[in-house]
DNA sequence: TTAAAATTGTTGCAAATGCAACAGAATTCA
DNA sequence: TGAATTCTGTTGCATTTGCAACAATTTTAA
């Protein structure tokens, strides 16, 4: 069964849920409003944002199909300005978690089954982020460029490898500065240890 | 009900499970050996330990009581030798994942809750990834430090902060030279940022 | 209690990185 | 289609960082 398919059942009978469509540009959820939310993404892509002080735009996170978000998984005492913005069409599951947690007096088999899908969508986050946190710890540019690519390579069972999304919005996932990261994947290909076509990069290790 | 009272009710019902000790320097589990694992540790302190291709001792993560971790939790195709290591006397349940997402015949109330509880850990575990990134993806050692200690302040509402672990632990955690690090305090101190003495530091912004 | 091991603190130096600034290519959208 | 925006690619320069190496202090374990 699909996820979509288990809450469009639980729905009605014991936790709140909603369903929405968020057309591009839009604001999908905030985290200092809605306290205790979890989000699950049907369709669509969106970002997780923070303006800082001088009020730049900082992209702390993206999402994509079946991603799990919400202010529930940030630390408590979230005072941050973080939206979630839909940089396409989205549709969205949005309840708290709370309500879930709650033992629901009908003891439904979906209210189980429910939490049961929710434990898998979180299980996939925290892979996610340990990948994350692997690549981060990296201490230089290059080991963390190569670490991505061998992950990618990984995944797909094959040298060659396409890359999800621009080079631009590379820099910000391995969190280095985007001219510099140019220049390592530059000395990369001079030392023949990639071959770069666009977004398409073989390796040759 | 604690964690250990649910994983001790259900144990003999329906999933396996083990309770386990494990003496100071033992190793819990290993990665690549058991797979689909997950361990929950219930009292002691453990590493998550890889040596890279030079024998060098990695210290990926460290849990304490109720964290949750096993090669579950890390990105499929696990061909790296990681491994737990107590660091201290450890208690903890093991079990496959697989085993707790099977549906129980006997449709038992245990199982439901420690799927519930479940949920619960690892809404914790990703609560602290996300720190974890959060202050890997700031680009210098003075803005990772100021951000980790502005976290400990925030949790202890003081700005009397105790570092939890030795500063050559937490250049690991922050994944910095720790000399570079000691650099940094000391310019935090003379410029007048912190004060500290021991492990113990004072904000004074 | 003493030796061994780990942690803290410090420094010079080379290398890596971020920053700023710019031009050209590609993409988006009205 | 044409203008505006975003993305890619590049470079010089100042700063930050990692690395290596060492001494002093503290902690651990025999």
């Amino acid at each position: 069964m699909e996820v979509s398919d288990i809450i469009n059942t639980i729905s009605s009978n014991c936790v709140k849920m909603q369903k929405k469509f968020f057309p591009k540009g839009s604001i999908i959820t905030t985290y200092m409003e809605k306290r205790r939310q979890i989000c699950i993404l049907l369709s669509g892509k969106a970002d997780l944002i923070r303006y800082d002080l001088n009020g730049n735009k900082d992209i702390i996170d993206n999402f994509s199909q079946n991603d799990i978000f919400g202010e529930a998984f940030y630390p408590v005492n979230t005072n941050n300005e973080l939206f979630v913005l839909a940089t396409e069409e989205c549709e969205a599951f949005l309840f708290l978690y709370d309500d879930i947690q709650v033992k629901c007096k009908t003891n439904c088999k979906f209210h189980a089954t429910l939490v049961s899908s929710l434990l898998d969508l979180i299980l996939n986050k925290t892979i996610h982020q340990n990948t994350r946190i692997e690549i981060l710890s990296k201490r230089t540019i290059r080991e963390k460029l190569l670490s991505y690519f061998s992950i990618l390579s990984k995944k797909s069972f094959s040298k060659n490898i396409t890359l999800p999304f621009s080079l631009t919005t590379l820099a910000d996932y391995l969190s280095v500065d985007r001219s510099a990261m140019m220049r390592e994947i530059k000395s990369l290909i001079d030392e023949g240890f990639i071959f770069k076509e666009g977004n398409k990069i073989k390796l040759l290790y």
